[in-house]
RNA sequence: GCGGAUGUGGUGGAAUUGGCAGACACGUCAGACUUAGGAUCUGAUGCCAACGCGUGCAGGUUCAAGUCCUGUCAUCCGCACCA
């Protein structure tokens, strides 16, 4: 009999393996075949390892595996994205550096991944908070400001009271703090942008090429969302002001009534003195300031507004006069900041008509517009040039071409991405390489005195008014300025942790080198990634960061491809035993180490990869996952079931067979549950059988390898299959023995199964028929009746209709 | 409101893309071995006493529908007054 398998003693014994005999580093050897396999690196929380990390990095590890057996030269990196505000938060709670939080973090991560058995390669781990990395994130900063891509506004920003934070629009979606969830307050700030909007339909245009699957990029595309349509210019009747706005409806024109611009709309100031209730308007915004982004986007049903009683617009086609209102359904962050009402045609500016009594022109057939606004399609009404046209495209083409001759108008395309707010008023972050000098402005900090390294410092808490703690550190900020020698300040506020992270992949291909991000031999032949793996919840802003800088750097030709990701996939989440999403709130959080401890890395590994579709959400079920035990433990215990003698049947042979397949086609479908049904399936008949040969066995622990890669490594040892399984090949399959000789058909008659057939595989229509119509079953369903029609359906059934 | 996904036994989930619904696993029941069983092994297990009925619900197409079409309900996730 064999021993008891120790899974402790095992695990331990081969990871120890691998860490000393460099198993996983990604070779330089560029004549073999390279495969790239990236997974989103982890911010190293106090929290440790969760099990969705593990789920996470158990697809691609499993893909790796099994490419390294068929010869790639594969790299799987690993790294931790560190900067970031909960590490802070801890440093300010405990008084223990940001510095000493990360290491200590990361050091336990490691050592977390490390018992899994990933085989990432440990040679090249990045820390996004080191020197030496940080560096070239700055350096890539300077080179975006360099090619005009960072610019500096004063605009309403989004402020975190609690956190006394900047954020961008996509860390405080529905009014809401990404990081502490209080609600956000605007606020008038000068900050950083990146010029992410210049790249839009580069971002656009590369998803083309790119093997992402098709939800992230609908994603991607509507994060993007492009629009086309048209700049209009409405004429006021007080002065010779032009009111701009964009549309996508240029063939409603005619029927505009009214304009409505954002209550920001800096016409209100340009001509104060004129607005007879400038008083009411003011009122009005402070009201809309105060209200937060949620509170203005719930209301979405009651519309609210004032009329400008000194400014009017007029309809530059129809040239009569038309009110003008301010109304916060209109933001000033997307198009100009103003548009036309078509009350008729668009839901919104029916509402507020409707309130409001402003008149409602029809000028599209179809609806009924004194019940609602219609947006369909119809014949073009009451339009002047445009009167009979049916096809809305028509419509607007003639119309654009129109407003054109008269020089008020013009095509336009708009995008609802923003440019990225880029810099935190935080400690824990990358440096911002700028300077500001009294004489010559804004100055950036020179490459060569790179990295801009962050000062230490002993309190990190944020000003009173949202300023860095770095506005704290007279030695940081002094400086002199390098264009001039001027006495000048520096920049004080950080890089978002987005920065890190936009670019981490290059450095993987070649993390130590000290005159570039990476060379250029490295990134020819590592690029692109291959494949990436990763949360859902990232594939709009990380994804599109990364694929902006790395366009960028294309475009400066410091990297040499396009697109930084060939496929980008994506895992589902692992609810809690309950049901709901785990989270130490509702106390249904897992913790792996417990499950490494009490069943092993091996049983973890296979079943987060078995409990259900990879790309789908699935509870944690414990006692579920005690059949992943089981498997492996009978695995091993067919050890004494090894015969000398004849092996497999002929059926069990072809069984194996198409197992083979299975597997090495699930895998890449990343259908890992199936593929282990599979493997268990196998298992079943093997046992039933009783026996196995010392080479049918070998086969089975190669294809469990990726999955559960200590027992397999052990087995093959114990086995004395000679050498190592890692150096050894994926196994490989015959076609010709996946086909059964005698199969199971249904026979149906008129679609009722009556019957089951063996026959041969290679039977063929006249015979199976006559075989179906000897059953006794299916003689007694079919007597004395009309045969309509009779189908066969190779391999699969027979149904003979009757009458 | 818009967009996306999902809906299958007591549970997690499978189903050559229109061809035997429920693979594999959990759980449950029975048996074996045991001082013992929360270990292991063997067998049974969609529902119904049965004719039969069964993939959220109602229709439709088809010899044949979990899969296609039309409508509808529910849940989850994004986005959200984007002009």
């Amino acid at each position: 009999m064999a021993e008891r398998y120790d899974f402790t003693a095992v695990e331990q014994k081969w990871q120890k393996y691998w860490d000393e005999h460099n198993t996983f580093v990604a070779t330089e050897d560029r004549s073999k075949k390279k495969f790239y396999a990236l997974v989103e690196f982890p911010y190293p929380s106090g929290a440790g390892m969760h099990v969705g990390h593990i789920k996470a990095y158990s697809g691609l590890e499993v893909v790796s595996r099994k490419r390294r057996l068929e010869g790639y030269n594969v790299m799987f990196p690993i790294g931790f994205d560190a900067y970031g505000l909960p590490t802070e938060n801890t440093a300010i709670k405990t008084g223990v550096h940001p510095r000493q939080v990360t290491d200590n973090n990361i050091v336990k991560f490691s050592s977390q991944l490390k018992r899994v058995g990933f085989s990432f390669d440990w040679t090249r781990v990045v820390d996004t908070t080191q020197e030496d990395y940080y560096k070239w994130t700055q350096w890539i900063f300077l080179k975006l400001y360099e090619n005009g891509l960072v610019f500096r506004d004063k605009t309403l920003v989004n402020y975190c009271p609690s956190c006394k934070v900047v954020l961008s629009n996509e860390d405080s979606q529905g009014g809401k703090c990404d990081i502490c969830h209080s609600d956000i307050v605007q606020k008038d700030k000068e900050v950083w942008y990146l010029r992410i909007t210049e790249y839009a339909d580069k971002l656009l245009e590369g998803l083309k090429d790119v093997d992402y699957l098709p939800n992230i990029k609908l994603q991607q595309e509507n994060w993007i969302g492009k629009s086309t349509g048209a700049f209009v210019n409405f004429s006021l009747k007080e002065n010779d002001e032009k009111l701009r706005i964009y549309t996508t409806r240029p063939d409603t024109l005619y029927g505009v009534t009214f304009m409505v611009i954002a209550p920001e709309h800096p016409i209100i100031e340009k001509y104060r003195d004129s607005i007879a209730n400038i008083d009411a308007l003011d009122a009005y915004k402070e009201e809309c300031a105060k209200k937060s982004e949620f509170e203005r986007t719930q209301l979405v049903k009651d519309k609210t507004g004032v009329k400008i009683e000194g400014l009017t617009a007029i309809n530059p086609i129809t040239e009569k006069e038309i009110p003008v209102y301010v109304a916060d359904y209109v933001m000033m962050g997307y198009g100009t900041g103003a548009i036309m009402a078509v009350p008729a045609h668009d839901t919104r500016d029916y509402d507020f008509a409707k309130k409001f009594g402003i008149d409602i022109i029809e000028v599209i057939k179809g609806g009924d517009i004194s019940k609602e606004a219609y947006t369909g399609d119809g014949e073009m009404v009451n339009s002047g040039v445009l009167n009979g046209i049916t096809n809305k495209k028509d419509a607007i083409e003639k119309m654009l071409e129109f407003l054109g001759e008269k020089g008020i108008g013009e095509k336009g395309v708009q995008y609802k991405m923003k440019d990225w707010a880029f810099n935190r008023q935080r400690y824990w972050g990358e440096p911002i390489p700028i300077v500001h000098c009294p004489e010559c402005g804004i100055v950036p900090v020179p490459y060569d005195e790179l990295p801009l390294t962050l000062p230490p410092v002993d309190n990190f808490q944020p000003g009173s008014d949202g300023e860095s703690p770095l506005a704290k550190i007279d030695s940081f900020v002094n400086c002199k300025c390098p264009k001039c020698g001027h006495d000048a300040k520096r920049e004080t506020d950080t890089m978002p942790q987005w920065a890190g992270s936009s670019w981490y992949f290059l450095r993987y291909c070649d993390p130590k080198n000290t005159e570039a991000l990476a060379s250029k031999e490295a990134l020819d032949y590592w690029m692109p990634v291959d494949w990436y793996n990763g949360g859902m919840e990232h594939v709009t802003r990380h994804l599109i960061y990364s694929r902006f800088w790395h366009k960028f750097l294309y475009d400066i030709g410091a990297v040499n491809t396009e697109e930084p990701y060939a496929k980008r996939t994506a895992q589902g989440l692992i609810l809690g035993p309950d049901g709901e999403k785990m989270s130490k709130s509702r106390g249904n959080t897992i913790d792996p180490n417990d499950v490494v401890d009490n069943y092993g890395a091996d049983v973890l590994r296979l079943y987060v990869l078995f409990m259900g579709d990879y790309e789908q959400a699935a509870p944690w079920n414990d006692s579920s996952m005690k059949g992943c035990k089981r498997f492996l433990d009978r695995v091993w215990n067919l050890q004494d079931k090894v015969t000398d003698g004849e092996g497999f049947s002929k059926e069990l042979t072809s069984l194996m067979h198409r197992t083979i397949k299975k597997v090495t086609e699930d895998i890449e479908a990343m259908k890992f549950n199936t593929a282990i049904a599979a493997m268990m399936g196998l298992l079943n008949e093997i046992d039933k059988a009783g026996k196995i040969t010392r080479e049918e066995y070998r086969a089975l622990i190669m294809l469990l390898n990726p999955f559960a890669p200590h027992i397999t490594e052990e087995l093959y040892q114990v086995m004395n299959y000679g050498g190592v399984l890692n150096e050894q090949s994926w196994p490989t399959y015959e076609e010709a023995l996946c086909a059964e000789s005698t199969i199971e058909i249904a026979v149906q008659v008129n679609g009722k199964i009556k019957a089951k057939l063996n026959i041969p595989a290679a039977a063929e229509q006249d015979e199976v028929l006559k075989l179906a119509k000897a059953d006794s079953e299916v003689a007694a369903a079919i007597d004395g009746k009309n045969i309509v029609k009779e189908i066969y359906v190779k391999g699969r059934l027979v149904n003979i209709v009757v009458k």
